[in-house]
Parts: C-alpha cells; sequence; structure tokens
DNA sequence: CTCGACACAAATAG
DNA sequence: CCTATTTGTGTCGA
C-alpha cells in the first residue's frame, strides 16, 4: 500500500480542458500517501480538519454565492448559522467553515489488549472529521457526488504502550490475534442496508485526467492518548509539516513505522453513486453513511487478508446528490416533512453540538459529534429572539441524541453554510470565539454498540464561548485551543442554540468589535 | 435517470 | 500584480 495513487503527477494529460493543466505543479497536493505527510499546503488544506483553507470553497462556489446573494432562495437555502469552527484564524476577515457532518459513535468489533503480561485492556478511539463539500439542505446533510470531500482519520489507543504487542479479539470469537500494525480507510454505506456499500473514489487534482481510485487503507500508529489534552494539537500539524502527534509515536520508535503518521486525510473524495431518488420521487430517499474504519494488521493469521476490522464509526447519513448545484436549488425536495423552512423551527432539538466536534472530537469518541444543530431557517438573527440565549447546558446530554440521534439530528436541520450568507447577513469576521474544547475523552468503549450517548464528552462548561478578544493568532498558533469562529448569522435558534454554547454569540454586540 | 466526460470560470495560493 | 493550480459546476452525451 505504498500509495494508492501514483504520485499525482500525470503530467500526462494532455488537453483536454484548456484550462490548465499541464502537470502537476502543485505537487504538494498529491494525494495523501499513508506513509508520508502532508507538506505544508496539504496540511493547511486538508488535512487540518480545522483549519482548511481559508475560504476557499465556500466562495467557491459560483452557484450558491451568487445565486444567494442576490436572491434569497426560498427559505430553505436560508442560510442558517454555521459553525464554524475553524480557526483560520488568524485573522479576521477569514470565512469560516460550516459545520461538518458529524460521525456517530464508535463500534467495536472486538476487543484488543496488550499481549503481555499486562494484558492490559485497550480502548480504542476513532476519530474522523469530515471535511469539506457537506452542507446541511432540507434539513439533511448532503453533498453532491460530483464535488470533493475529505475526511481526516486517527485513531488513539488507551493506554498506549507502544512496545507492546497487541491483540485482538473480535466479538464473538475466541481467536484473538496478534495485532503487527493498524490501518484506517474509509468507506460508504447505504442506509437502510450497511451490508450495500457504496464506492468511493478518490481524484487527483487532475481529476478527470488523473487516475482515480478508491481509497485504500492507509497504515496509521495510534495517536498518543495525551493528546487528548490538546484537542487541536493532535489535528493541527506542526508548522513544520509534520504532525506533531506523530513526533511523539515516532519518537517512541514504534513498531508500526516510521512513517507512519498518526492521522491521514483523504482527500478528493467522492462518491462514486449519488444516492437514490435524491427528493424527488415519492420513492424514499436513500441515505449512504460514510464510515471511518480502523483495520489491525494480523499478518496471515486470519487467512490470506491480514486486516481485520476492529472498529468503525459510522457518519450521520447523507445525502448525495448526482447532479448540478443548480437543479437543486430551485427544486424542492419534497418536502414536506422537514422543510426547514417550515418549520422554522427547526428546532428540534435535536441538538447539535457542532462545534466541538471538531477539536474535541478527537479525542473525544463518540461524543461530540454530532452536531447537527439545528438552525431551521430563521433568517432573522436577531429578531427572532433567540436572542442570545438561549442556550442550555442541556446539550450535552441530549436524550434524544441517541440512537438515531444521528438521524434526528439530521432531521433537524443542521445548520446550514451558505457562504453567501455570511456575506448578506453580516459579515464579522472577527467574531471568533475561541472554544476551548476539552472534553475528556472518556467513553467507553466497551461496547457501545452504535448509540450512545455522545454527549458526554461536550461540556459546556469548558467550551469558552467569548473571547473574542481579538486574539485569534493567538490561539491559533499557540495551539491548541480551537476557536470557532462564526460567521454572521447566528441563526441560531432557541433550541439548536442551546446545543452551542460556544458559539452563539451574542447578537450583536459582540461582534463588532474590532 | 444516472453516470461520466468535457469544458469553463472563479477563487486561491504563491 | 500576475500566474499557476485547483475545484465547482453547467452541459452534453452515453
Amino acid at each position: 500500500m505504498a500509495h494508492p495513487f501514483p504520485p499525482v503527477a500525470y503530467g500526462g494529460s494532455s488537453s483536454t480542458a484548456g484550462q490548465g493543466m499541464a502537470h502537476a505543479h502543485r505537487s504538494t497536493t498529491t494525494l495523501p500517501h499513508p506513509g508520508t505527510h502532508l507538506s505544508t499546503r496539504e496540511l493547511y488544506t486538508s488535512a487540518t480538519p480545522a483549519f482548511r483553507r481559508p475560504d476557499h470553497h465556500i466562495q467557491r462556489s459560483p452557484s450558491f454565492s451568487s445565486l444567494r446573494r442576490h436572491n434569497p432562495l426560498s427559505p430553505t437555502s436560508t442560510p442558517a448559522a454555521y459553525a464554524s469552527l475553524k480557526m483560520d484564524a488568524g485573522y479576521p476577515g477569514s470565512k469560516t467553515q460550516p459545520s461538518i457532518p458529524p460521525l456517530g459513535s464508535l463500534t467495536s468489533l472486538g476487543h484488543l489488549s496488550y499481549s503481555d503480561q499486562s494484558s492490559t485492556p485497550i480502548k480504542v478511539d476513532i476519530n474522523g472529521v469530515i471535511d469539506k463539500g457537506f452542507f446541511v439542505a432540507d434539513s439533511e446533510w448532503t453533498c453532491y457526488r460530483r464535488n470533493y470531500f475529505s475526511c481526516v482519520c486517527s485513531f488513539s489507543l488507551t493506554p498506549m504502550m507502544h512496545n507492546a504487542p497487541i491483540r485482538f479479539l473480535p466479538t464473538g470469537s475466541t481467536q484473538a490475534y496478534n495485532v503487527y500494525g493498524f490501518a484506517m480507510c474509509i468507506s460508504a454505506v447505504v442506509s437502510d442496508n450497511d451490508s450495500h456499500t457504496i464506492d468511493l473514489v478518490q481524484h487527483t487534482p487532475k481529476r478527470d485526467k488523473g487516475p482515480i481510485a478508491k481509497p485504500e487503507k492507509v497504515r496509521l500508529s495510534a495517536k498518543p492518548p495525551q493528546a487528548s489534552h490538546h484537542p487541536l494539537t493532535s489535528l493541527y500539524a506542526g508548522p513544520d509539516g509534520s504532525l506533531g502527534s506523530s513526533r511523539y509515536e515516532q519518537g517512541f520508535g514504534q513498531s508500526q513505522q516510521s512513517s507512519a503518521p498518526t492521522e491521514h486525510t483523504f482527500e478528493r473524495i467522492q462518491f462514486k453513486q449519488a444516492t437514490a431518488n435524491n427528493g424527488k420521487r415519492r420513492a424514499a430517499q436513500q441515505y449512504y453513511h460514510l464510515i471511518v474504519e480502523l483495520w489491525a494488521d494480523v499478518g496471515q493469521q486470519g487467512g490470506s487478508d491480514p486486516w481485520v476490522k476492529v472498529a468503525y464509526r459510522k457518519s450521520a447519513k447523507m445525502i448525495v446528490r448526482g447532479r448540478s448545484p443548480g437543479h437543486y436549488q430551485s427544486e424542492r425536495r419534497g418536502s414536506a416533512s422537514s422543510g426547514p423552512g417550515g418549520s422554522g423551527g427547526g428546532s428540534i432539538g435535536g441538538g447539535g453540538y457542532s462545534s466541538g466536534m471538531l477539536g474535541p472530537s478527537e479525542y473525544s469518541t463518540g461524543s461530540s459529534m454530532m452536531g447537527g444543530g439545528g438552525y431551521g431557517q430563521h433568517y432573522d438573527p436577531r429578531s427572532s429572539g433567540y436572542g442570545g440565549t438561549r442556550h442550555h447546558h442541556e446539550l450535552t446530554m441530549e436524550p434524544m441524541i441517541s440512537a438515531e440521534e444521528v438521524k434526528a439530528i439530521a432531521d433537524t436541520k443542521g445548520y446550514q453554510y451558505y457562504p453567501a450568507t455570511i456575506y448578506e447577513g453580516e459579515q464579522d469576521p472577527r467574531h471568533q470565539q475561541q472554544v476551548e474544547l476539552f472534553s475528556h475523552a472518556r467513553h467507553d468503549v466497551s461496547e457501545s454498540g452504535t448509540t450512545h450517548s455522545m454527549s458526554a464528552a461536550f461540556d459546556p462548561t469548558k467550551v469558552k464561548s467569548e473571547m473574542e478578544a481579538g486574539l485569534p493568532s493567538m490561539f491559533y498558533h499557540g495551539g491548541p485551543y480551537y476557536s470557532a469562529q462564526r460567521c454572521g448569522r447566528f441563526e441560531g435558534k432557541a433550541t439548536s442554540s442551546g446545543q452551542y454554547p460556544t458559539l452563539i454569540p451574542p447578537p450583536s454586540t459582540t461582534m463588532s468589535m474590532t
């Protein structure tokens, strides 16, 4: 598995489009390879969950932006608040990023333990951040089949002992395997039918010109638990380009290999196929789930295939649109139900905590991610009253979230992010709020089947929302902090808002600063 | 209808 | 400021 893809340079492309592409120049952008670390650009671009390029995608979408600016689309599209977590920070002006689809709780397919004398049980955590490409439409997480998305994956073992041999005992089996290494991969399945897998494809920057492949398992080392304390730390790579966390690992010389990083970003991924019935017909809408999997290398113990799946985490259900954005803009799915708009109330409470997802998610496994949040579509940032305040604490523990939390949340209407919105609404770049999230990452690995309480990890308390004082930069490079920026609109709704302790900024009060 | 390919244009990054 | 690169997406054709 050296590299799933050849390095990006497929220079060969001739001229198809006239655009410019002669050769891959930016090699940087090459697809991530498993043992390699990303280059700088990559780091920022995708590797970093939180940091993506500042604006990039958002603005990019012509359709949305333009449309949105001039015409508000239907209510549905109304912009909502986003939770942006990114910290591009450093400076105001950056745009924020929309929320990202949450991952559900971790599902273990067996038990890991150190095989030394200690036999210490190992708790596994999988972190995955779907970075880019997704937005909420009609309260459902949506993306375009043709657009890229990326997924940052990492896992951690607690406790971490690098030299100790590990054993894996699949659930329901008595046969334990020696684990020589780990790898992660992403895949997708149909929501209704887990057995129905959907292929994911990975392009090179050259896109059509370059080869495409399926995401492959990438060998990774566990991220040290310590990293956890800094959510960001783990997430963000050091400036030097190497992942901070990886250094730790390597330093120890774990068996995995020096080249194994602790985190891998699958970039330029797209679904091979769109979900069926994208809302058009009466037929039931199909949904997919992205799955972040952790595999163990058991050598030949299990037969020819050395890889045994240890655990995985499914994302919230999502719709993959097969057509151009333009087609959907005017179109409305059906409806009714979810109509976000309709409800302005998106309130549902579903909860989302989105902001936290990124950072904390890193270490908190199941918890935070559900972000969906519900913001319906309120357009009024202020008028409505959500005024700031709605909030509450409950977010953390929303009962509702459990099993179908994902669903629920999603239904709830997550935040929708629309770039344009920002413009229209208000742009306050400066409202960045820093959030320190730290949840402890404790969760039980035991067996959480699927549903778990995710809430636990999130501590509203810890989150700090305010801080605008302008120190964005500080946090940023300081490292570990997470700052979330909000964009102008806080559509926060009561309900949802509750979920976001962090994000909810006082309506205009704070923002104007600076 | 969906998928795939081609091509254009916009935005970003350097 | 300019250019190279990358990505989103409109559209056509299969």
